[in-house]
DNA sequence: TCAAAAGTGTTAAGAATACACCCATGC
DNA sequence: GCATGGGTGTATTCTTAACACTTTTGA
């Protein structure tokens, strides 16, 4: 949705290929570096940052449209992405949207009723990638983007901090109950590396020794004989994730700290 | 919602009180006599047993809705109730749906494109009663409702039963993280009591000595000096919430198992 | 005195926590 | 040889799990 002609469609026609009243607003938590981001877009009419977001197709399965819309977004496929909560309480998702001033500002008409201006409740997932291999397409609405780190959002456009909040709460408990990490790191990772992205989710420090032999325990990783050169410093260990324990972890789910 | 004249209202005009595309199917666990049950209606032209369900009113807040929802069919306030899903995968939430005959039986006449024909998705919540306080209102369309046993649930209407078992796969998950009986228990209650409860919910045994130790340890329990005749056996002690461990922990959350 | 239900304590195993030193590497 | 980061083990504490007999009550 780059032209205007695009644009003008989309707002005098949407209505019949989306349903109204829902939108997906998907937080996409970004690894990559020891840091965690989520991806923000500065929306041009409304000059601050929010949420990617999209909306439903009248016949498409709800989580075929989230993984769609963070597709277009992110070019991303095969993604680990998680419904955690749909928004309907804050004084933005009970009124009637204003976005007319936004919309005139770019000289589309929209008429009275148009179906954007209609309540719309939004349902909340969340990814989690690797951002260094994320190609982050913005669109007639949204020309800036940052991937802003977790530890220092700023205030967002309408619930989005609230939508922000849970699914770094949600993501922070289940990393109790489920094993995360296979789309974040190389398919052959050190020690230092896997506890750094488990630090870093939980924004807290983990005794390197004890996480180490507690994911061993679990049978999540397993240590290979080969090891890393990085330069000046001791080499490295690389381990792999158990591929079977992994997934049997995330079907069952587990309880155990960290 | 009883008289052929609110019904006919209801399908003509409730487009421009409620929000189509959206509904609240709330899972209602109620818990008496030691044992879990939940509600289920009796739907007139469907011939089946489904949840019970309500529209969202255009200006509500979804949780509201979802109080008044279930104040509507229970009479109860002050529920505890709990978002879980949102529903908008299974193949009965994909197409427009086609209630057309079902309507038909009652000598209303829809039109082609009415509001309640269009593709639902449900946003699911449960709540948690004790069920010997509910009276259950039944309408125009469901005159028909039981209380049966979760290890009971028969094939449901639509994608009720993905909703039931997902409703009570997290209010397990949850009572490991939650506590819960504020409201399922009288004001002073037993050990085996609570016990009896708990393990009606886990659906599973829990050992009696570790379980109440359990309970104290975290403190939110207490014992008082009162006792309660049961007739030709051994007199209980009565037992309190402690309120104040009790909404700290709902608030906060913990986490250990039973 | 009997049947039914309630109450209670200990031990062993496992899990979590806390903690500090040596090792490998490249410059 | 030195700076840097990686690797590892043990002791303590706490938590969980397993387990069986005695007490109370009213009939």
């Amino acid at each position: 949705m780059n032209s205007l002609e695009e644009v003008e469609d989309f707002v005098r026609n949407g209505h019949r290929h989306y349903l109204p009243h829902l939108s997906i607003d998907p937080v996409i938590f970004g690894y990559h570096d020891q840091q965690l981001k989520i991806l923000l877009l500065n929306w041009k009419g409304l000059n601050g940052w929010g949420l990617p977001g999209g909306f439903i197709q009248r016949r498409e399965p709800l989580s075929q449209a989230a993984h769609r819309i963070l597709q277009e977004r992110t070019g991303l496929e095969n993604v680990f992405l998680q419904q955690f909560h749909t928004f309907g309480d804050s004084p933005y998702r009970l009124q009637e949207r204003n976005p007319r001033e936004f919309f005139e500002k770019y000289g589309v008409d929209m008429g009275e009723d148009n179906w954007l201006f209609e309540r719309t409740l939004s349902v909340g997932y969340f990814a989690l990638v690797d951002y260094s291999k994320v190609n982050v397409r913005t669109d007639f609405f949204t020309q800036n983007y940052q991937w802003c780190d977790v530890k220092e959002i700023p205030s967002l456009l309408f619930d989005h901090n609230e939508a922000v909040d849970k699914a770094l709460a949600t993501l922070r408990l289940q990393i109790y109950h489920q094993p995360i990490g296979y789309k974040l790191l190389p398919e052959k990772f050190t020690l230092p590396e896997i506890h750094t992205l488990y630090e870093t989710i939980l924004g807290k420090e983990l005794d390197p020794r004890n996480f180490a032999k507690k994911l061993v325990a679990l049978g999540l990783i397993k240590k290979l004989a080969e090891q890393r050169a990085i330069g000046p410093h001791r080499s490295p260990y690389l381990y792999q994730f158990e591929k079977e324990t992994y997934e049997d972890a995330l079907k069952q789910g587990i309880v155990h700290t960290y």
